[in-house]
DNA sequence: TTAACAAACGTGATTTTGTCACAGAACTTC
DNA sequence: GAAGTTCTGTGACAAAATCACGTTTGTTAA
């Protein structure tokens, strides 16, 4: 959680903030907003009216593709620190997809609206650049999964989803669902319980309602290699 | 195919040029070759060094990705007027994965070598700009494939791939394998020929080596909708 | 403190898609 | 026209997704 004034925070995430004039620091300024978001609640959503550039102050925030028939799955997961071009994306017209943006936990993050931002974008190149490398780092995480769903196995995929879990719990004990596990593998539920009861019979894992706990970190180490 | 002078040409396809500098645009003058490349000749693979900025004056090029097991599937291809960023990816350091490209037909491109173009990108915030706003863009193709890959049926898929191949011949004759037809929609040869002679038992297509000819186009659009 | 409910999970049956192995057909080249 | 290459067809199989339930587990509220 982040605490202090929103200028230091601006200051601090935005790599171009000294470049900027002492009128594009105030406008910025004026126009970021400090906002609460509650676990699974809505941030962005496809087409719809662009919330702005979203700062990242607390929590995790989750990118997804959503199908017409309602299955989603998860490009890339945002921390304290990142900051969320997609949210933004009306500005930047090359931009043409949709994406879905949820408060995977409670969250927080400062927000620049849009015209705000488009703004300044526009007449400083600096800033557009800042813009676009950020969407080149997400490109790079949407190729990254788009090769694994590609390529590997299920068993693979699912090895390596635990073992992001199992580093963002800081602890062997993983506390999501079967349903989330698909999402992030992009797989269904019942394929996830079918393949985590094989991972039971092999002794990598122990089940429980909403809990997973890692046995044999190794061999789980091993599938995903 | 374009044959006038490179000047011309680089002025023509780099909307930046009048931007630049006399002396930037010695230098990308003088770093800029012309190569031709016959059909399914490799233009650019993985990391190894970039060949540089490609300006696509004739032909097709086909990006790809390459998995370990050898499958290839294909993210966009690009035409005449086509700037191709990713052969130049070494310069953009946000990205960090690895595609391939070939030349689909025999081609012709202009080459802009990686060092020169870096050289006035480093320096010249509207032409980095530009490649970054290149990669934004192929970043929507790519999450176009995607999300037909993801979400999208496999006769779907083909129907659309036929679509495409039917638009770009001009013709309800379409010249192309079934091998071919699998890399654009990210699957097998044998699951296309399977469906392939499903959609001759509907009465929508008709075969033979190497050739498909769209009997049904309403149909067909109906399929892909 | 249960009854009622919702969320999470288990599992068989089926379909779709991908993989493997091989055979035959259709063009090319010499 | 013999030999080789490329392209296609097909059966058997495996992997994964989908469908249709049923069961378990925890929560809520009468």
């Amino acid at each position: 959680m982040v605490t202090d004034g929103l200028q230091e925070t601006l200051q601090r995430y935005l790599p171009f903030w000294d470049k900027l004039s002492k009128a594009e620091q105030e406008s910025l300024r004026d126009n970021t907003t400090r906002a609460q978001y509650a676990k699974g609640s809505n941030v962005h959503r496809g087409h719809s009216e662009c919330v702005g550039l979203l700062i990242v102050t607390g929590g995790i925030f989750c990118t997804y593709l959503l199908s017409d028939e309602g299955r989603e799955v998860t490009l890339y997961r945002m921390y304290e620190g990142d900051v969320c071009i997609l949210s933004a994306a009306c500005i930047l017209r090359q931009i043409t997809f949709e994406v879905h943006i949820d408060a995977q936990t409670d969250a927080e993050a400062l927000i620049v609206s849009a015209p705000a931002f488009e703004a300044i974008s526009a007449k400083n190149p600096i800033v557009e650049n800042f813009a676009y490398k950020l969407a080149a780092d997400r490109f790079s995480d949407v190729m990254w999964s788009m090769q694994q769903i590609l390529f590997m196995g299920f068993d693979r995929r699912l090895a390596g989803a635990l073992l992001d879990e199992r580093i963002s719990a800081g602890s062997l004990e993983i506390h999501c669902t079967h349903e989330y596990l698909a999402r992030q593998t992009g797989s269904a539920r019942e394929v996830v319980s079918r393949m985590l009861k094989r991972f039971v019979e092999d002794g990598i894992v122990e089940l429980s309602r909403g809990r997973i706990t890692i046995l044999d970190e190794g061999k789980l180490r091993e599938l995903a290699r």
